[in-house]
DNA sequence: GGAAACCCTGAACCCACTCGAAGGTCAAGC
DNA sequence: GCTTGACCTTCGAGTGGGTTCAGGGTTTCC
């Protein structure tokens, strides 16, 4: 009896990474994983490195990247200097994506808290939308564009 | 010569309230903006109060609010209690929606600076590629759900 | 041999936009 | 009166990162 490699259906798979099923076809179909051969039925079949290839693009979505992101990271080879200084590079821009998001965020939040504060339940009228609506007016001066969000 | 009310077109409104032409035609298409009647021509018209309901939009899509959220603020009443603590309501979700994006970043921010230092450009191997592997290794212990994220 | 639990594909749907094509309207200038 | 160009109209499709569904095939267990 030979020892074979373990193999799993794409369920087990799924257990095994924390990525669903259906999600794991995604990935397939664009490109993040390599759509190995199949069995006898047509079921897909995989095997440790494939399991940690879909926990490693869980952990770099989870990390907000883009799927171009980890594509680009899978596609890295990690004794080359020259790909290093790619990761690097991605790294460092990625950081700067998720501080930007970071700091709107927190005025977000503050902005949000401060709002909530105004609302005692008492009074004629609600002060949380009568608040909004005066902050949409003083928006109507310093003119923004609408989209501040980058891909983070 | 009687006075009018102001009447903008649709290029005039999006400078207005800095939301663009196409995005108030998708607002209207969804409900958030009212179809108003048109001239002879088949152009939208609005007026201030049109404007100021655009800016208020924006300000909650700004605070990272679905169309839902902005759909229910708009429909309510200001001088209803009871539309005030609905408002109370939606507004405590909305701030624990954030405070737990917030707390997610945060901690990515983190992981992604403590990445950042493993990797000096020396030795043989690239240490942030091989970090984020390891990483992922370790994401198989504890498995967790794919998806953690709400719709902030 | 029948039911439950798994697998397959392809397509539709989600959100919040964004863009493009193809055509209608209007004011200014020659 | 005609052209040019800047507006406006509708409709349809595309984006990213999935999720869900319909309508099947396969495997496993009792």
């Amino acid at each position: 009896m030979v020892s074979e490699r373990p193999s799993y259906l794409i369920g087990q798979a799924a257990a095994l990474s924390g990525v669903t099923a259906a999600n794991i076809r995604f990935y397939e179909k664009s490109g993040l994983l390599h759509a190995g051969e199949r069995g006898t039925n047509r079921y897909r079949r995989y095997d440790d490195r494939d399991v940690h290839q879909l926990r490693f693009i869980r952990l770099c979505r989870a990390m907000d990247m883009s799927l171009d992101e980890v594509r680009t990271l899978l596609g890295l080879d990690l004794s080359r200097k020259a790909d290093c200084a790619v990761a690097n590079a991605a790294l460092e821009e990625h950081i700067g994506h998720v501080n930007a998001r970071l700091r709107e965020l927190r005025d977000l939040q503050r902005d949000l808290v401060a709002l909530r504060e105004r609302c005692d339940g008492s009074g004629p009228k609600c002060r949380i939308i009568e608040a909004l609506h005066q902050r949409a007016d003083r928006l109507s001066r310093g003119r923004a564009p609408t989209r501040a969000h980058r891909h983070v």
